[in-house]
DNA sequence: TTGATTTGTTGGAACGTTCCATTTAATAGA
DNA sequence: TCTATTAAATGGAACGTTCCAACAAATCAA
């Protein structure tokens, strides 16, 4: 079990008895090779137990068969599926994608970046780290690479990016607690210093104003992005003089975690106090009660995004559209049945 | 923002008016250099926009930075937490990981085992899938690549295994339902083409026997290791004549089903049956009734692999021992307070 | 028979690095 | 002054592949 020196074209050559570049276009599966030929090479491969070196490939080809794909928070399992979907996609075009986790952190992006350019991937998906500079992604546009962003997008970028309506997300939600009959509604969980929340918020905000619900009957509490985040933005909220009766959140998890706040407080969730969360994971159909939420369709928008990467490498461009992906409602038991009457306050 | 031809080391030496041999040395970060010359060649990697080609130097050193760690199933957030723990490890020895997803596919991972040894990894952590051959790594073997198993053995395989105690976990998790006075218990979910299925189960069965339980009061169901099999598990259970009642369930996922089922009978979980469940996930302390459950610390099992393999990279060998991860119960209220007497058969 | 064509195979240069052996320049020792 | 030593920089071969141009053998057209 000695780890022998690696067997090379030039080893299968001599063990078969032709030349190395025989064994390259067998490698390649080239038909100008006489089968029997073929055939001798391949059991010589066998034999010597050989090993492909795609790095020596590459240094002629130019052309890798690998892509990369960057994810901010890997242990959210709506980012997983959402690398599963591309997964599909790639596997069937014959190019393989690693995945490398950057953990929210900027500077390990960075050093993920660098290692994977330098491995000499084909492109890029990547979903971009909380607090990433604008000019993390200079020299990979600089080199020509094809990149493309999913869920999140860069303030000043023109790098195209796959996500989800958010602002048609949230919109949707806040009519639909607001034609459950809540006047007094709260924003919960997230920080500004996202695009993601700008474009929830403000779904969030037309949508009030344009049914109807002043600005002083909104309260807006910034928090993390989790359950304990939840869980602090609705202690917050119940500490106000006139708390809100229902909450849209940033993301099921706030959503999860206000649900178990009110809990603690011994109320239930839906018929005291509706709650509506954003992502649809998959616990959200089998929380209690089940929780109402936007989906966005993950795997989907992770076909389309390396769809677009697809077309990208094809045609040697390193640009394309952005694809905004539709949302839909899914109502299920977290926003209780139509509210009674003669509760709220005045409208 | 065309592609011109990619920069290369000899670039930069026009550029900074030195040798290409200079260069190298400047990158490798070496002191034989003058400081000057070395702020000037730095300069001119900058100006160029060059990015280092690994795959050409590992054509002369033959020996890489990355690693590759292949996932059954990424969207299980168990899975998911590992990966992140091993990150932590091989980011501050300099060394890339790349996660590739098998999707419990045999086939896909062959795929993706060829890829990663073809891109030159100098080391795999491999969590086989289901219905993974005995032979599946015999060329990884032969070419001496340092090569990792976590959390699943393969039946006759000398390949190191990482794992947690699982016969253990379900031992204590079986005599604290026993504890809390059950005489009638089942074992939900899992199929017998695991390794690890028959480790929990021996657990199970061994704590079973050593502390009175006849074997005719146990109860074995096989089943899908997801909500849905925990449903399922437990509709057959109920369908018996004498149900049992209380089970430990293959993993928490499964207990969450069999949790959901018990409600939609109108059962409590907890007060009317007992569950505990495997793996610990953190839902599991989120969940109504918050769930007992043996946790195995799976990031710690990732740091743990991590390690070992270093080691193994270090030390150029192939071998290692195995290791098997402390495990403990949490217990929570899945399992209701003790059993009132005279509610069981004879015993 | 001869030359043209087709089929199958081959040598060699090139890709972008590393690293050894060597050269050049600067410094020290006498 | 000359030689020995040290410091800094360099040229060239090698790594394992691809691919072009060239070649040999077999087949065909005349």
């Amino acid at each position: 079990m000695a780890s022998r020196p690696k067997a090379t074209i030039l080893d299968i050559a001599r063990e078969a008895g032709v030349s190395k570049s025989t064994v390259s276009l067998v490698l390649q599966g080239s038909d100008l090779i006489r089968p029997e030929t073929a055939l001798k090479v391949r059991k010589a491969i066998e034999d010597v137990g050989y090993v492909y070196n795609r790095g020596a490939a590459n240094l002629r080809k130019a052309h890798s068969n690998v892509i990369g794909m960057v994810i901010n928070d890997l242990t959210n399992p709506f980012f997983a599926e959402m690398a599963v979907g591309m997964e599909r996609v790639f596997q069937s075009a014959g190019i393989v994608p690693f995945i490398a986790n950057t953990a929210e952190n900027p500077v390990r992006q960075e050093e993920v970046l660098k290692s994977l350019m330098e491995q000499g991937v084909a492109g890029l998906i990547v979903s971009p780290a909380r607090g990433t500079t604008p000019g993390a992604f200079r020299r990979i546009e600089m080199a020509g690479l094809p990149i493309v962003f999913t869920m999140r997008r860069l303030p000043e970028s023109r790098i195209p990016v796959i996500a989800p309506d958010n602002h048609r997300g949230a919109w949707l939600a806040t009519a639909h607690l607001i034609g459950k009959g809540h006047h007094r509604l709260a924003f919960f969980g997230g920080s500004s210093d996202l695009v993601v929340y700008h474009e929830r918020l403000g779904g969030f905000r037309e949508a009030c104003e344009a049914l109807g619900i002043a600005k002083r009957d909104t309260l807006v509490v910034e928090g993390e992005t989790s359950r304990k985040g939840g869980i602090a933005c609705l202690e917050t909220a119940f500490a106000m003089a006139e708390p809100p009766t229902a909450a849209l959140c940033f993301n099921d998890a706030v959503a999860f975690g206000v649900m178990l706040a009110l809990r603690k407080r011994g109320l239930e969730p839906g018929a005291d106090f509706a709650v509506v969360g954003f992502d649809d994971v998959i616990e959200a159909q089998h929380y209690m009660p089940a929780l109402t939420s936007v989906a966005v369709d993950s795997a989907g928008l992770g076909e389309r995004a390396a769809h677009v990467m697809l077309r990208m490498i094809q045609s040697r461009t390193t640009r394309a559209e952005d694809h905004i992906g539709a949302v839909n409602l899914v109502v299920r038991d977290s926003c209780g049945p139509h509210r009674r009457a003669g509760m709220g306050d005045a409208a």
